[in-house]
RNA sequence: GGUUCCGUAGCUCAGUUGGAUAGAGCAACAGCCUUCUAAGCUGUGGGUCGAGCGUUCGAGUCGCUCCGGAAUCACCA
């Protein structure tokens, strides 16, 4: 047997060293044979090489049309003679074919073996550390405004950004989470004002409702009372915009936020008491779906920055202030339009608090980038945005970078809020749970559990419906949800992932009842099957594809790898028996085959903020 | 109208810097539990990759034109 397990991760690391530079060891091979059989340099960007496909023999393949250029002679025969060559050169590489101009490259089994091993020794596999000179990332997510609950809208954001988060600190970069609050506005205005005229003292409290619900009714009731203001004006002849305007609850709005801009007491405080009961809200939905923040901004404290930035801007001569006295940025020469800063009343707009944030953030953080988790609908706005602070002089600007993610769309379209078919996020959530729930029932699962285990292992699997479901498709594109079918527990969904995991789980346990040892046996020498290298070439896979997700910004990558695996992997459960195994090396190395599967699909569902439940 | 994004199987979606005969899941049908969890595995059918032209040895992928859809172009946020 081997000594210490120490010098089992020493002889791994070697290994680790060399064999995760498998794709490094080809390209220098195929340079080397190109040099000696053509006498010539072959470019880097000429030597193409991928994974083979499924329906062909070989684990990588090397496209040899871009070398015959080089050779001189047809692809075919230069990737015979390349081929040739590695086999002859390479001790890893144990064949090759050619088929159409493609070279086939036929890995030895055993060196997969060993790549198995190495990537088992290598607890941190896949994750970078963050260096002291790693890249400072700002994400920005969720960015609620305090007059309404979340709906399926913003848990898409909240997703993408939690994941976004992840899989940058996975890719060694120090990230910092941070949210912005929409805290202020005429939007509060209208639920303050509502709540004074019909709530008779009513909080969540008495009412038994989450605080952001119990806001959200007022704002709705403040909409439902102005219609019906509206009403009679528009039947006498007024139009529809001027009735808006002038209805008297309107007003009495727009006066309540002059009185909130002037710092009135009693408007402040009471203000404050209904975001403190959105925020209670939030924060329940925040943990339901297990997100959290570094730090969060709120608009009413970075608004007053932006003014001061654009005045000063304005000093500086890189703005226009027209003669209402409203401010102004004309961005024509960047084929942008002229963008409004300040109104003529002086007051902050939109864009006003995002400047104000901006430079907030960066004399906080100084960031190298900064990341604004923010629906396509603002992708003019963050153009602007950007460009604005280029023109103010702030060259770190350039780090800017709108994620910009696509709207979530009911079967027959949009959720529309005056329709009701808005999409509660707590109640989704809550669905979610209840469906995986009575699955769990259906399929007789959790038997012998307490009650608590039971809850929490069903919510561990609604909410990996719920997030793979949203993750799994390229953020850019917009996405279909239909309620009436719910979200699918089988085939290519998060439980599917969640119960790969799970099995592997209950074999490692049985394994160590058994008393079965995972380590490796340097003496003994594994020939793996083809299923059990398709699985390997996978998981080998996967350090690389934790930089690219974070390059491309893309937890899609990470969800579409993890089906894959967990595919790949219950082939390979189906075929062959693990602990049943009557090779004793063999049976390690499946039970490392397994354990090394169970921990990448954890690490992967864990970028996606997707529990692993031991059990399910 | 300007700008940006999207269009792949009945439905929901993958498809790496252009590479081989475009892949999954759902739905339908047919099989597989005395064996490590059947939320699993295997098989069958299903496609003018919106249309056309171009670049290339090679285009779902790049370019141009058109068709269809979405967003945006507020002294809203």
């Amino acid at each position: 047997m081997i000594g210490s397990g120490l010098k089992v991760t020493n002889y791994c690391a070697i290994f680790a060293a060399r064999i995760k530079e498998m794709e490094k060891l080809l390209r220098s091979g195929i340079r080397e044979a190109v040099r000696s059989l053509y006498g010539v340099n072959a470019n880097d960007d000429l030597l193409q090489i991928q994974k083979t496909r499924r329906e062909f023999e070989g684990d990588f393949t090397l496209v040899a049309f871009p070398l015959a250029r080089l050779s001189h002679r047809s692809p075919e025969q230069t990737a015979g003679e390349i081929g040739e060559y590695l086999v002859r050169e390479i001790d890893a590489i144990d064949g090759y074919n050619v088929i159409k101009g493609f070279l086939n490259l036929v890995i030895a089994p055993a060196e997969w073996s060993r790549r198995l091993d190495a990537m088992h020794a290598d607890d941190a596999y896949g994750f970078a550390g963050a260096g002291p000179d790693a890249e400072t990332v700002i994400i920005e997510y969720s960015s609620p405004n305090t007059n309404k609950p979340l709906h399926l809208g913003h848990i898409r954001n909240n997703l993408l950004g939690w994941s976004l988060a992840r899989i940058c600190s996975a890719a060694g970069k120090k990230v910092i989470r941070t949210n912005i609050v929409n805290d202020r506005g005429i939007h509060i205005c209208k639920s303050m004002l509502a709540w004074q005229l019909y709530g008779n003292g009513r909080t969540p409290a008495t009412e038994g409702k989450k605080g952001d619900h119990f806001v959200g009714d007022y704002y709705v009731l403040f909409e439902q009372k102005l219609k019906e203001q509206i009403k009679p004006l528009v039947d006498a002849g007024t139009s529809p915009e001027e009735a808006r305007e002038n209805a008297p609850l309107m007003q009495e709005a727009r006066q309540l936020l002059k009185k909130w801009e002037e710092g009135d007491r009693e408007t402040l405080e009471l203000w404050q008491m209904m975001n403190s009961w959105v925020y209670e809200g939030f924060d329940v939905t925040y943990r339901a779906l297990g997100v959290e923040f570094d730090r969060i901004y709120y608009e009413s404290d970075t608004y007053k920055v932006g003014k001061e930035i654009v005045l000063r801007s304005l000093e500086e001569g890189h703005l226009i202030r027209k003669d209402d006295g409203s401010v102004w940025i004309d961005l024509t020469a960047d084929k942008l339009d002229m963008k409004l800063l300040l109104r003529s009343d002086g007051t902050a707009v939109y864009m006003t608090q995002d400047l104000g944030t901006a430079v907030l953030r960066y004399n906080d953080y100084h960031f190298d980038r900064h990341i604004y988790v923010v629906g396509n609908e603002q992708n003019y706005h963050f153009q602007v945005l950007a460009l604005t602070l280029l023109r103010m002089g702030f060259e770190w600007a350039k780090g800017l970078h709108h994620f910009s993610y696509g709207m979530v769309e009911l079967p027959e379209g949009k959720m529309k809020s005056r329709e009701g078919t808005v999409v509660d996020a707590d109640d989704l959530i809550a669905g979610m749970t209840a469906t995986a729930t009575t699955m769990s029932q259906e399929l007789g699962k959790l038997g012998g559990y307490s009650t608590g285990e039971r809850e929490n292992i069903c919510r561990q699997i609604g909410l990996g419906a719920l997030k793979y479901f949203i993750l799994k498709v390229d953020p850019k594109k917009n996405m279909t949800f239909n309620p009436k079918e719910s979200i699918d527990f089988n085939g290519n969904t998060g439980p599917f992932i969640q119960y790969t995991y799970a099995r592997i789980r209950s074999v490692m346990k049985k394994a160590e009842e058994m008393g079965v040892r995972s380590v490796s046996d340097r003496n003994e020498k594994i020939i793996p099957n083809p299923k059990e290298i398709s699985v390997i070439s996978l998981l080998n896979d996967f350090h690389l594809l934790v930089p690219e997700a974070a390059r491309e910004l893309s937890p899609a990558l990470i969800a579409n790898y993890c089906y894959d695996l967990a595919r790949e992997f219950n082939q390979f459960y189906h075929d062959y028996s693990i602990l049943g195994e009557e090779n004793e090396s063999l049976r390690s190395f499946r039970l490392r085959l397994s354990e090394l599967t169970g921990r990448v699909l954890e690490k992967g569902l864990f970028l996606l903020g997707i529990e692993a439940p031991e059990r399910m």
